[in-house]
DNA sequence: ATCACCCTTCCGAACGTTCGTCAGTATATA
DNA sequence: TATATACTGACGAACGTTCGGAAGGGTGAT
């Protein structure tokens, strides 16, 4: 299916360089296509992206659910610290994540409320799904359960994005050094004394 | 000087909708001047963009070094969270900072390698500068140091980055949970037992 | 088996617009 | 008179998009 492919050149051009930075001409070229011929498929490049931006939602989503679901009855430790090497793992061979960081960071002006939606969306239905799990840990006694679930979750998402952060910046072992670091403390600040 | 006002407006345009997104025009208009006039004082897009980035590298820099030589002396757990206070202040009303978040995560991509030496530049003086600081507070046994500087130092430095992302968003609510909730656990692992 | 028909997909050509940039000229200041 | 600044006008290039038509496959009637 060619709206497939469109949709992936296009995922990969938009995560590169971005809304404004990514021609018709482009994708068109790396599908082996005119670019009117995307038209055929898409009624605009606004409706490109718009359904990129979808699929790459559903696609992260459903990353995060999968990982939960299949990890939900591990140590608190080891969970929450794969979370953050799968992810990590997850961005250096999937153009999704890279996708989902630009316009979670910086959307495209004009389509700045349809895109964040999507956004907000993740970002609460990632909170819904962590609080539940670090609460239940929080009342078996794995972590310290003075602090609260729900602020131990925001500040697990914040060690989170602060690796993202780093990951954009391309070192890995910069990268590395922040990920240890970060958890180390976290851990640290989750832990009973 | 209108070469004053025609960078600030740049870095304005630039800040808000990035290097592709902004046009010569529109920063014209806004100091008052057709866009060919910009020439008298700039060779180019991309030379008007790196000198933007050079000020406000010069400007961000500015600020840590100021901010540390000024707090120094004080206590470690309010020197670190004022640091994060007042750059939170900062983002909110300074375009400097907006457009340094905004070229460090998505350089224009054929700028990628002057941009970024910028930022790395700056990111490598952040560390330098953080480190001693919070070593000198474990030698005097402030905070733990079992820990070790560097770590220490990452590790905030991941802090700031996630409270970072979360003003991107724009949510302020948002902000402060997120703000609280990291330094609450950053602290507690930083803590002497 | 053949024909006519439709529908999907793609392309050539062109549209209007905007972009960054250059050359030449006017105006004001010193 | 020299210098700095901003202007008008125009340029080629690239952009997103539209239109008309060509090629192909599938379907149903003959």
């Amino acid at each position: 299916m060619t709206s497939n492919q469109i949709k992936e050149s296009a995922r990969n051009h938009f995560s590169e360089n971005g809304y404004d930075g990514t021609s018709m001409s482009q994708i068109a070229d790396d599908v082996g296509i005119k670019k009117q011929s995307i038209y055929t498929h898409f009624k605009d490049k606004d409706k490109l992206f718009l359904e990129v931006c979808k699929d790459v939602f559903a696609d992260e989503l459903s990353f995060v659910m999968n990982f939960i679901d299949s990890n939900k009855t591990r140590p608190i430790e080891d969970f929450l610290f794969d979370f953050l090497l799968q992810y990590k793992e997850r961005y250096a061979k999937n153009n999704s994540t890279k996708f989902w960081l630009r316009i979670s960071f910086f959307p495209p002006t004009h389509l700045y409320e349809q895109a964040m939606k999507y956004v907000y969306e993740y970002l609460d239905k990632l909170e819904e799904l962590f609080v539940p799990v670090i609460g239940k840990s929080m009342s078996e006694g794995e972590i310290s359960s003075i602090i609260g679930a729900e602020r131990a979750t925001a500040a697990f998402l914040g060690v989170l994005d602060g690796v993202f952060v780093e990951m954009l910046y391309g070192g890995s072992e910069r990268l590395q050094k922040r990920l240890d670091a970060s958890w180390y403390l976290f851990w640290r600040g989750l832990s009973n004394d």
